[in-house]
DNA sequence: TAATGGTTGATGTC
DNA sequence: GACATCAACCATTA
C-alpha cells in the first residue's frame, strides 16, 4: 500500500544481477526488497496436447533453460543477502495481490516492448499508480529505446538496417561505465499469506523424466552467460574478424557463433555489457570488422528489429501489417507437419529440424535454409506457421527477432529477392561435403555414401541396402521436387508481388483467393493428367 | 524521378 | 576465388 517502505523487484526477462537498473533502483534507499518471479502455468506447466513436450507456449528445452536461469538468479541473490520469491498464477493477478499484501512503495521492473508485456504492464502500472506506488520501469533489455529512434525518424521506424544505423549512432550510455557490480540487496520483507515456493524442477512442474539426449546442451543462467561471454572474448582475433555470413551452419562440434542469443533473450546477459566488452576488444586490435557483419553488428540487428517491431502494429501477422507483403500462402498441414517432424526427405532440412528439436538452437544460416524451404522456396506454407514452430522450440526465441526473421526469409518484408532460393541440396554441401552434420543428427543416414547423402533418393537400391537405409521405408522420399517446387514458388511470388504493387499493398482476402485459384488452374493445365484419366482420354 | 545499395543464392565461366 | 548472369525486388537518398 502507499504507506509501504519496501520495493518489489519484478523479474521477467533481465534475469541477472549485472547491469540491472531496475534491481539497483529497487535496492537503493530502502530496507526491504521483494525479488519476485511469477510462474505463469500457461507458459510453464505441461500441455499434453502440444506437438512437442512442453507447455502450451514453450517447448521443454526453453522451460528448462528458464528454470536454470531462475535457479542461478536465486543463488546469486542469496549471496547478496536476499533470495528469489517464486509465486504461481496469472501474472497480473499475482502482482496485484503482492502489491496489496506486501510492504511496497516502489515497484521496479525492466521495460518490455513485447505486446504481451505491454498489455500486462499497463494493467499492473495502472493499478500501482492508483494505489500510490511508485513505478520504475527502465529500458535495459536493448541498447537503445526503440521509441527514441522512431521519434528521431519523424514517428516512423526506419525500414533498412543502414537507415537505422545512421539514426541510432552511439548509445547514450556508451562512454560511461555500466554498473556491473552490486554489493548487497536489502533482505526480503514479510510475505504475509502468499505461498512462496522454491524455483521448481522440471519434475516438480509435472514433466516426465526425459532422455538426456533430448535436452539442449546449453545451460541457462547469468553465471553461464558470463562464462560463455568470457570464453568468446578470450579469442580476440576471432572477435575482431567475426563475419556472420562466413560462419559455417553445419558446424556442430566447434560452433561458428557465440551462442549468446538465449542469454540475451532472457537477459541473463546484458546486451549493453556485451556491447561494451566488444568495444573494449576492438580498442586493442589493429583492425576489426564492422556492422552489419561484425559481432557489434549482430547486436545492432537486434536493435533494428526491436525498433521496427515496436513501431509496426500487427508486426507478427501478415494481415493488418503495413510492412508485410500480402502473399497467397497455402494452408497445407501435411507439408507443415513433414517440415516440423523432420521428414521432408531432404536430409539437410531434416537434420536442421532435428537439431532444433534436440538443441533448441541452430546456426543462423541453418534457420535460413529451413525457413526458406517452408515458405517461398519450396512448400509455400505461411510463414506464421513456421514462426510458431520456431517460437515454441527455440531456446532463444524472442518475439521481435523471430517474427522479424520470418518476415525477412519469406520475402514478406525487409528482403525482397525472391529469386534467391537456398537449395536444400547444394547449400549445405558447400560447407560440409561429407555430410557429417547430417550423419550426426540423422543417424539413419550415417552409412549413406557422401555422393548420395544430400539426395539419398538418387542412390541405387544396392547402395541403399548396403547403407541399411531404404528410401521410402527407413527414410522418406522428398515431399516435393525442389526443381519444380522452387520454380512454381518463384512464379507465385512474382504474381503476388505484382498484385501488391498494383493494389499498393492493400490486398483483400478475396484478391488472395483469386490469385490462389488462378495459380491452381495453371497448375492443372501444366501437370500431366492422372494416368487413368489419360488412358480414358486416349481411348 | 532516378540512382544507389542491399548481412549471408545458384550457376557457369575464367 | 572473382565475376557476370539470372530478373528485377525494395527503401532511402540526392
Amino acid at each position: 500500500m502507499s504507506s509501504g517502505s519496501g520495493s518489489l523487484m519484478w523479474f521477467r526477462k533481465g534475469l541477472r544481477i549485472h547491469d540491472n537498473p531496475a534491481l539497483e533502483y529497487a535496492s537503493r534507499g530502502t530496507t526491504r526488497v521483494y525479488p519476485l518471479f511469477v510462474i505463469d502455468p500457461h507458459y510453464m506447466e505441461p500441455d499434453p496436447n502440444a506437438f512437442s513436450p512442453g507447455s502450451t507456449r514453450a517447448g521443454i528445452n526453453r522451460i528448462r533453460f528458464l528454470l536454470d536461469s531462475l535457479a542461478d538468479l536465486d543463488s546469486s541473490l542469496k549471496k547478496l543477502g536476499s533470495r528469489l520469491l517464486v509465486l504461481k498464477g496469472e501474472p497480473s493477478q499475482v502482482l496485484i495481490r503482492c502489491l496489496n499484501e506486501w510492504d511496497v512503495k516502489k515497484l521496479c521492473f525492466e521495460y518490455d516492448t513485447d505486446p504481451y508485456y505491454q498489455a500486462l504492464d499497463n494493467k499492473v502500472k495502472n493499478y500501482a499508480s492508483a494505489a500510490g506506488i511508485e513505478v520504475f520501469s527502465p529500458v535495459s533489455h536493448t541498447l537503445f529505446n526503440p521509441a527514441d529512434i522512431i521519434e528521431k525518424n519523424g514517428g516512423r521506424p526506419p525500414l533498412t538496417y543502414q537507415a537505422f544505423l545512421k539514426l541510432a549512432g552511439e548509445p547514450s550510455w556508451a562512454s560511461s561505465p555500466l554498473s556491473v557490480e552490486l554489493s548487497s540487496v536489502p533482505p526480503v520483507g514479510d510475505v504475509g499469506t502468499c505461498e512462496i515456493s522454491q524455483v521448481p524442477t522440471l519434475k516438480e512442474l509435472g514433466y516426465e523424466e526425459e532422455d538426456q539426449d533430448e535436452f539442449t546442451p546449453f545451460r541457462g543462467g547469468e553465471s553461464e552467460a558470463l562464462r560463455r561471454l568470457r570464453e568468446s572474448l578470450s579469442d580476440k582475433e576471432w572477435v575482431a574478424n567475426f563475419e556472420k555470413p562466413k560462419g559455417d551452419p553445419s558446424a556442430y562440434k566447434k560452433l561458428a557463433t557465440t551462442v549468446l542469443s538465449p542469454y540475451l533473450k532472457f537477459g541473463c546477459l546484458s546486451s549493453r555489457y556485451f556491447y561494451q566488452c566488444l568495444k573494449d576488444v576492438y580498442k586493442n586490435v589493429k583492425r576489426h570488422t564492422s556492422p552489419p557483419v561484425s559481432l557489434v553488428g549482430q547486436l545492432l540487428w537486434r536493435e533494428f528489429f526491436y525498433t521496427v517491431a515496436f513501431g509496426t502494429p500487427n508486426f507478427d501477422k501478415m494481415k493488418g501489417n503495413k510492412i508485410c507483403k500480402q502473399i497467397p500462402w497455402n494452408d497445407d498441414d501435411k507439408l507443415l507437419a513433414a517440415w516440423r517432424e523432420a521428414r521432408t526427405g531432404y536430409p539437410w532440412i531434416d537434420a536442421i529440424m532435428v537439431q532444433l528439436r534436440k538443441w533448441g538452437w541452430m546456426h543462423h544460416l541453418a534457420r535460413h535454409s529451413v525457413a526458406c524451404f517452408l515458405t517461398r522456396g519450396d512448400l509455400f506454407v505461411h510463414w506464421e506457421k513456421g514462426r510458431d514452430v520456431f517460437e515454441r522450440l527455440l531456446i532463444d526465441s524472442d518475439w521481435t527477432i523471430n517474427n522479424g526473421n520470418w518476415l525477412w526469409l519469406s520475402c514478406s518484408s525487409f528482403f525482397y529477392q525472391y529469386n534467391r532460393i537456398y537449395s536444400p541440396i547444394s547449400f549445405g554441401k558447400k560447407y560440409d561435403p561429407n555430410g557429417n552434420y547430417i550423419r550426426h543428427f540423422l543417424p539413419i543416414l550415417k552409412d549413406m555414401p557422401k555422393e548420395y547423402i544430400y539426395e539419398p533418393w538418387t542412390a541405387p537400391l544396392s547402395v541403399q541396402t548396403k547403407a541399411k537405409c531404404i528410401i521410402g521405408r527407413d527414410y522418406p522420399k522428398p515431399v516435393v521436387s525442389h526443381d519444380t517446387a522452387s520454380k512454381e514458388c518463384k512464379k507465385k511470388m512474382g504474381e503476388a508481388y505484382a498484385l501488391n504493387q498494383r493494389l499498393n499493398g492493400v490486398v483483400s482476402e478475396e484478391d488472395l483467393r483469386k490469385l490462389r485459384r488462378k495459380s491452381d488452374e495453371v497448375d492443372e493445365e501444366q501437370e500431366p493428367k492422372p494416368r487413368r484419366l489419360r488412358q480414358k482420354l486416349i481411348k
